[in-house]
DNA sequence: TACTGGTGCGCG
DNA sequence: AAAGCGCGCACCAGTA
């Protein structure tokens, strides 16, 4: 699996504005080396890229990849020492680990950055080389110690989800702020001029006020709003919308519609687009590896949290269009792959996994299914959900004895791994005191419940972990695969306005998880989803070779993002 | 005034 | 008031 012959090269920010680069040789050390400045650089990598194609072993590509994007420069395939130093310090697939270096560890974003460092630039400057070649060939150690290529697979993905996070920040979600404008307005009522809420909060916030009986009654404050629900008979303990629902009285209605309304107004108003939105692009930051399963997080914006009812605002540029490409229910498909449960894959053939459960006779309807196929991945043991998982045991015996093993690691303090060996973090040091003073001999029986309970909170993690991180190595595989094909096309006929680097190429412009949106060149769109499909084959394919798993599609092109 | 923890809700 | 995982963000209230 590994390319010996691959070619590969440094390429490090050495500080004060300059670069080196560093042919890597076969042997892990340094090779011909060259110091540049920015310009040079960018030229530089660029004629490399084209010509060569190596693989880029670099420090991390937020650090460096924004500024060639900005150039118009392209990374075709990075090992991203910063990525790769978490999996690979933290996986348990392997005897030897790496050894943990706080130099290579995610920087948290840095405010303020003192300017002091810059002085101590110079006289570090041959260090940076030495120091990440070690860590590379450290690195590589690892890997190559992983002899299935499992975490081969799982760096070279994981490095190029560090490049597409930049690409798609580059590029942009196509972004009508006029209909993002419009949705606001139908939804909150004509914007105030100066400061205030919109007309309909305001009717519906006085509306509120006077059925509960106090005019100055803020309804921003939880402590506030509980009073005075108590007050006129509502005997809610919070006021979340679930359970304000299930009360009959004059009240509910318009405070729920309030909160909705509210709710769209502070996380998705006229403040988000200012600030989120320019020229007709939203940027929102990614971040690769950010949650401990390996899946994305995101850092302002709330890309991740972008409410359905928005997207329509997403739309193509004149000439181009989208393609909205989701998989329906990926972490149960993955379960039954990663257990080769054979029963549950047949019940995932086809689009729609949990009318494929009801068939096998497990449950009743559609909704138990859905309730107790998640209810068994997040380790459900009370309620509806908890009720039907059982159910599933006898039906499907390899693919819970997969969670619940994953669980038992979890509550006896273990750790468990992805599908490409991505590991679970150790439970906390005050965790492991808790469990060990729980079987004392003279330990009070409450404090044995709280072990327990805690126990059981570690191992629903740890059941969880394995599916949602093998989910996330699927999709980063898709991802790649996506980017990969895109760039085998041929330039756009008409350029998308604000797409920067990518404004002559069909790219990928959103990721959520299990969900991609594309923006593209109409005369590709057929091409685009066509790779789309060819890359999620693909993924199924790297991660459970010939094991018979559907990963069905929905996709659709159109101009604008809705589903 | 700046912080932290709690609450609530959007997404998968 | 969700049950049952993983997030980010806004807002409030209490505290330093």
């Amino acid at each position: 699996m590994t390319a010996v012959h691959e070619q590969r090269v440094l390429l490090l920010s050495v500080g004060a504005g300059r670069f080196a680069v560093v042919e890597i040789t076969g042997e892990g050390s340094a090779g011909e080396r060259r110091d540049l400045s920015e310009s040079e650089l960018i030229e530089w990598v660029d004629r490399r890229e084209r010509a060569q194609s190596p693989r880029w072993v670099i420090r991390a590509a937020s650090e460096i990849y924004p500024r060639l994007l900005s150039a118009g420069v392209r990374l075709g395939r990075t090992h991203d020492l910063v990525l790769c130093h978490a999996i690979l310090r933290d996986t348990a697939i392997v005897p030897r680990p790496l050894a943990p270096s706080a130099d290579w560890a995610r920087r948290e974003p840095v405010v303020e950055a003192p300017a002091l460092f810059d002085a101590f630039d110079e006289s570090v400057e041959e260090h940076p080389v030495d120091q990440a070649l070690a860590q590379y060939r450290a690195q590589s150690d690892v890997i190559a110690s992983s002899t299935d290529g499992r975490l081969l697979l799982l760096c070279a993905a994981e490095s190029a989800g560090g490049l597409i996070a930049e690409e798609m920040r580059a590029a942009g979600l196509p972004w009508d702020d006029v209909e993002h404008d419009r949705i606001l307005t139908e939804m909150l009522g004509t914007r105030p001029i100066g400061g205030g809420l919109p007309s309909r909060m305001v009717e519906l916030g006085d509306r509120v006020r006077e059925i509960l009986g106090d005019r100055s009654l803020h309804l921003d404050s939880q402590p506030k709003m509980l009073r005075a629900l108590h007050r006129v008979g509502v005997h809610v303990e919070s006021t979340s919308k679930w359970e304000l629902a299930q009360h009959e009285h004059p009240v509910v209605e318009p405070l729920l519609a309030y909160k909705k309304m509210s709710r769209l107004l502070s996380a998705n108003g006229w403040a988000w687009l200012a600030e989120w939105v320019h020229d007709g692009r939203f940027r929102p930051v990614y971040v690769p590896g950010g949650v401990v399963t390996g899946r994305w997080a995101s850092s302002g914006g709330g890309a991740l949290q972008l409410p359905r009812g928005l997207r329509t605002a997403v739309r193509a540029d004149p000439g181009w269009m989208l393609i909205v490409a989701d998989v329906a229910q990926l972490e149960p498909r993955m379960l039954a792959a990663m257990a080769a449960d054979q029963a549950m894959a047949r019940a995932a053939q086809g689009r729609d996994l949990y009318a494929g459960v009801v068939e096998s006779g497990a449950v009743a309807t559609r909704e138990e299914a859905k309730y107790a196929v998640l209810g068994a991945m997040y380790g459900a043991t009370t309620g509806d959900s908890g009720r039907l998982v059982p159910r599933l045991r006898k039906v499907y015996p390899r693919a819970m004895s997969l969670v619940d093993d994953a669980a038992r690691s979890g509550e006896d303090g273990g750790v468990v791994s992805t599908w490409l060996g991505r590991s679970s973090p150790r439970p906390s040091v005050e965790w492991s005191q808790l469990q060990s003073r729980a079987t004392d001999a003279d330990v009070d029986q409450s404090e044995v419940a709280v072990a327990r309970r805690r126990a059981r909170d570690w191992g629903r993690f740890t059941r969880n972990f394995v599916v949602q991180g093998t989910a996330a190595e699927w999709s980063l595989i898709w991802l790649a695969e996506i980017r990969h094909r895109l760039d085998a096309l041929p330039p756009a006929p008409t350029p998308a306005a604000a797409s920067g680097p990518f404004a002559r190429r069909a790219h990928l412009a959103f990721f959520l998880h299990d969900e991609v949106i594309l923006h593209v060149p109409e005369e590709q769109a057929d091409a685009a989803a066509e790779a789309v499909r060819e890359a999620a084959a693909v993924a199924t394919r790297r991660l459970f070779g010939t094991f018979p798993i559907d990963v069905p599609l929905d996709l659709r092109v159109s101009r604008s993002g809705e589903k």
